[in-house]
DNA sequence: TTAATAGTGTCTATCAGACAGTATTTC
DNA sequence: GAAATACTGTCTGATAGACACTATTAA
């Protein structure tokens, strides 16, 4: 039909999770060319093939789930990146995404050992394959400023969680404190909480109110990517 | 190497104007199939064989290039979109742009027939070949967002302008009336205007004063994709 | 002087940050 | 009651919008 080179497509989600009070992004050790050795981003190939994925979006779910296990719950496209030598291959075009997944819903057990979660503090330690190390940098300026105006730290708490909680996760992300009256209003101007009526007992203070996001205000924000 | 089907990369830019008091993009006649007789934004392929396009951007370039017959002054990356059904012919992937040119600076004349301006009321009018109808929505959400925080729209402007060409420009962008003085004070903190010291004498009334944007401005927006 | 727009000043409502105060629980 | 954190109230400075005021030019 049109015959000339085409470029190779690949979607390459970038991986956050918090553990330890940590930001951190999963990375793989490369077992062959190029890179071999060396640490990259966790990416697939588009599966363009009759009865495979049918969508990008499909690309990124299979993606995600074949290399940490679990159903991502978010995920957004970050930026598309082409050029002749990003892979020695030829021309490549990565089509990038970012997804937040809660650390407890993660089987450790499930990651061989070339998965590695490394702490966005440490990655400077690392001489990532291909230009992945510009990408994981543009992919943390999204997900700080997004942080500022969203509710995408949600993603890494479990479903119930208590307003410190929600101010810690912020503050990891941001790598700032925060005024806890502050970001409480802020908090309740976005109305994306609802009060379960529970309380936190497992505390030897004065137990706190257990929240989850509004069913509204998720599927709000999922819809962003439908 | 790798065998398998790979899907059809095209680039496709959503390109604004102003003209008339309108918000305008560009369309194309399509003269061949898939959804020949439809109009479609401007796209072309990824030149991916040795010797030519380099990167993602100089494939943008050279499409707006070829499309308008100016070299653009802005240009930034939108989404990629890519499924099995979006193109008839198979899997396909587009990344959009949104590019924004000021009507002065094109040549009326170079536009075949099969080339329309076509200002943003009308485009419901328009049933468009694969998905732009909905490519072009999320342009315009994108576009008017950032009018809020940016300096965008001078790109719809000539090197030299008034305060009052400014404001009329970011109206009509939005859609909306703005209140001169709080637009003058906002534009006061983002701080990228310069003052000529010139004056537009063709008015029967006090004649304006022209400004300019800072180079400081210019360069640093433009940084945002190079 | 009049008409028209340029350009500026003031008032108000809103909001984020700083910080202190009150409330509630366990031990 | 002491300790610890939950949760709320108040002050302040910054800012956007509404609106009116002064300035400057051509005719």
């Amino acid at each position: 039909m049109n015959d000339f080179v085409k470029p190779i497509n690949t979607v390459d989600p970038v991986i956050f999770t918090l553990h330890d009070n940590k930001l951190k992004i999963l990375l793989i050790l490369r077992d062959k060319e190029p890179f071999i050795g060396k640490y990259t981003l966790p990416g697939g190939w588009v599966h363009a093939n009759e009865g495979q994925d049918l969508t990008i979006e499909d690309t990124v779910k299979r993606v995600l789930k074949e290399k940490t296990g679990v159903d991502a719950p978010y995920f957004e496209q970050l930026n598309t990146f082409g050029s002749h030598n990003r892979d020695p291959r030829g021309w490549s075009i990565s089509i990038v995404y970012i997804s937040l997944i809660p650390w407890h819903s993660l089987d450790e057990n499930l990651f061989k050992d070339n998965a590695k979660w490394v702490d966005i503090e440490s990655l400077n330690q690392y001489e990532l394959g291909f230009d992945h190390n510009s990408i994981i940098d543009f992919a943390l300026q999204r997900i700080r400023n997004k942080v500022n105006y969203s509710i995408l730290p949600v993603y890494f708490l479990p479903e119930k969680f208590t307003q410190t909680d929600l101010q810690k996760v912020y503050e990891l992300v941001l790598g700032t404190k925060l005024d806890k009256s502050a970001f409480r209003k802020k908090i309740a101007t976005l109305n994306f909480l609802e009060d379960t009526g529970e309380r936190d007992f497992n505390v030897s203070f004065r137990p706190p109110l257990l929240f989850k996001v509004k069913e509204t205000a998720l599927q709000c924000f999922r819809s962003n990517f439908i």
